[in-house]
DNA sequence: CGGAAAAAGCTGCCATACAGGTTTTTCTTC
DNA sequence: GAAGAAAAACCTGTATGGCAGCTTTTTCCG
């Protein structure tokens, strides 16, 4: 039964894995949230019998997963939820060729129909002129890829963050690495102005949808978009 | 306007980010797939003018994210595409209390809705075999719940493999660490064995379903599980 | 009492050392 | 010459000690 994607079975009984169990089971005992503080690396080193080399490995590894944050002089504190770590992850997967750039649209499809609909039924103000900010703000600025681009990706962040469910935030900005390289791919298989500003034309109806609060026509255009890049993409024969 | 779910603007200009960067560009550039081997420590260490110490943590960290394999004494090498950091990541969310248990659901039942109808139109007779097989599983040991849970999250896993698209097993594996926790809750929320069955029995019909290829049918049954499964959780008392 | 300066504490990084696992090379024997 | 065993070379895991530079706490002066 060979599994594809796996999870390794990690007793790993190394003495940095015991020693991230050990700081993760030490966050969950004392409650500690976002912003709290943990042990030094010092303290840490003498309660847990190991080297303060190991200890450092541990706080870099969990750095490295966005668990904690790390600043020279300061005591390791409890992080936010950051999808930076997932955004490496799947860059890693599409470049190591085991995920294709459309199995992640058939993905982004699946999540962001549903943001789409869920921030039309709980947007608040604030986050409909953010949305429609950067809509707003492609069309203008679309003669200046970069500039599209990023505030196409805040857009999609925005909608992700007003649907008020942080997982969805998590997921959709786990593909932010990978869309960051594939993007000009797509804007480029657009080549006319009239082509690309149709393109930014559903990104504007879409926030007005949203700002409507008509969670259908939501589902329907972001539906539509991704159908519309899918099809750009192979256009510029991406498999 | 606050991001609540962030990613770090990382030029974090420590030498330690700085080689996970060099590493993963020798990755990218050089190509390298799953099993293959990376440079020694000593080699990236005299290569890039930094520490063993530094290369280290860059290694233990990308082994973190399981982006890369460590093994004493033998090479690092480029991993398979693991869940296994993500899952920690969403444990993590919850645990400080950024995620809760009935966001996850929703996530959950956006994603599996669409791995079972897409299993049902992918499916391998093998991939049958096995989603059949751990559903009835699951009736079988139904008095020891352990059994129960691990055919439980295999179950799953499974119509996501099935899907054939390893973003979405990638996604339904972030979930399970947080799963083998809240499971036991939806569990005991079903005190009879005539409820206990009843919701074994939907995963039996699902596995039928893929079985003949029913994409409708599937879809709307993993939708009445996932119903079911959170109206459990709020008997129980789950916010 | 307020604020500046000194002290203490902490992290980032480095060099060195050695145990124990793994790979490669060498040597022996058939 | 080939197969297999022994040795050498290489590699990673962990520990220790040290120092620069940043932060927090304490102390002391006005």
């Amino acid at each position: 039964m060979s599994t594809v994607v796996a999870a390794k079975h990690s007793d790993a009984a190394s003495l940095v894995s015991n020693t991230i169990g050990e700081i993760t089971r030490h966050i969950r005992t004392h409650e500690l949230g976002p912003g709290d503080r943990l042990p030094s690396e010092a303290a840490l080193s003498r309660q847990l019998s190991v080297s303060r080399t190991v200890v450092r490995e541990a706080f870099s590894s969990l750095a490295a997963m966005r668990l904690i944050d790390l600043r020279a002089g300061r005591r390791a504190t409890v992080a936010e939820l950051d999808y930076g770590a997932m955004s490496l992850v799947i860059e890693h997967g599409v470049h190591t060729e085991q995920i294709t750039v459309q199995q992640i649209y058939d993905v982004r499809r699946t999540i962001e129909t549903r943001t789409a609909m869920l921030a039309a039924l709980r947007r608040t103000a604030d986050e409909v002129e953010g949305i429609r900010a950067h809509a707003l703000a492609m069309r203008e600025n679309f003669q200046r890829p970069e500039q599209v681009m990023e505030h196409d990706l805040a857009f999609h962040l925005e909608i992700a963050k007003a649907a008020k469910n942080p997982v969805f935030s998590l997921i959709v900005g786990a593909f932010e690495r990978v869309s960051r390289q594939t993007w000009p791919i797509g804007w480029r298989s657009r080549p006319s102005d009239a082509e690309q500003l149709e393109m930014i034309q559903i990104h504007i109806e879409l926030a007005e949808a949203i700002e409507t609060g008509d969670p259908q026509s939501a589902r329907d255009l972001m539906a539509r978009h991704f159908d519309e890049s899918v099809k750009a993409l192979l256009a510029a024969g991406i498999a």
